[in-house]
DNA sequence: TCAGTAGTTCCGAAATCCTGAACTATGGGA
DNA sequence: TCCCATAGTTCAGGATTTCGGAACTACTGA
């Protein structure tokens, strides 16, 4: 168990947090720390829609989201607690998370969409 | 020499982006056919810095760009020339590229001013 | 002390990335 | 037309990164 390192807010680098984003897990993982209230304990993510993250591949998930400065962790007894760093990176990077964050949900809105309509004609969506 | 595979504006998707430009090559590269009229032969971007990049290299991060639906080319006799889909992209996913494009900008601008800090000291800044 | 929970580390397999060498495609002389 | 130069692509290999199961550490409660 080596010592948690997260960056200071000046060591930040983009390519890290485009790095880090780039994995639509990751992001997933990134937006529900953002949204519950800040705060989220790692085993409360292990499931993502229908697929299930296992438990080492969601700790490096982790791990990459907090060298690249978007969350911080602390231990809280047995279990990890993770903070949202939007406001800090947010400071640095304006409009960035945001720009991100809004891709991924119009995506997601639209795929859903597509994916209904599919549904509603009896056909699987054209890939 | 297969055909060039442009997506479509709707098929473009954030992850594609974000990974095309997680890596500060290809993100100087996109920067520069973004700033160069829109327009750009590979051979103008085959150094960046003091950095030669090999012909092979560039060819796949050109590619990588491409597929990500962030540059259009096109062949005129020998050479290839460059379109930045800036414009489009931007109307998909607003403000995405300009944050991404203003975070290395600024991350640049500070990494000059602390290497010109350290050789004013006579030092390399510190990592 | 023991059992249970939460998360990390290790390691092998799979996927991806980088780049030199060989190749294709085009244009311009001679 | 043939040959060469130029611009870029493809291929093959080795290096690096990612994934995930198994074993491990750290902490809590009984």
């Amino acid at each position: 168990m080596r010592p948690l390192v997260h960056p200071a807010i000046e060591a930040i680098r983009p390519e890290a947090i485009l790095h880090a984003l780039s994995d639509p897990s990751r992001a997933a993982i990134f937006a529900r720390i953002m949204g519950a209230g800040c705060v989220e304990a790692c085993a409360s993510v292990s499931t993502l829609g229908d697929r299930v993250i296992p438990k080492s591949s969601l700790s490096s998930h982790i791990k990459v989201l907090r060298e690249a400065g978007l969350i911080r962790s602390e231990r809280h007894g047995v279990e990890m607690r993770n903070h949202s760093r939007g406001a800090e990176v947010e400071a640095r990077f304006p409009g960035l998370l945001g720009a991100i964050m809004n891709a991924y949900a119009s995506e997601d809105s639209a795929a859903r969409a597509a994916a209904d309509a599919g549904a509603a004609e009896g056909q699987t969506p054209s890939a």
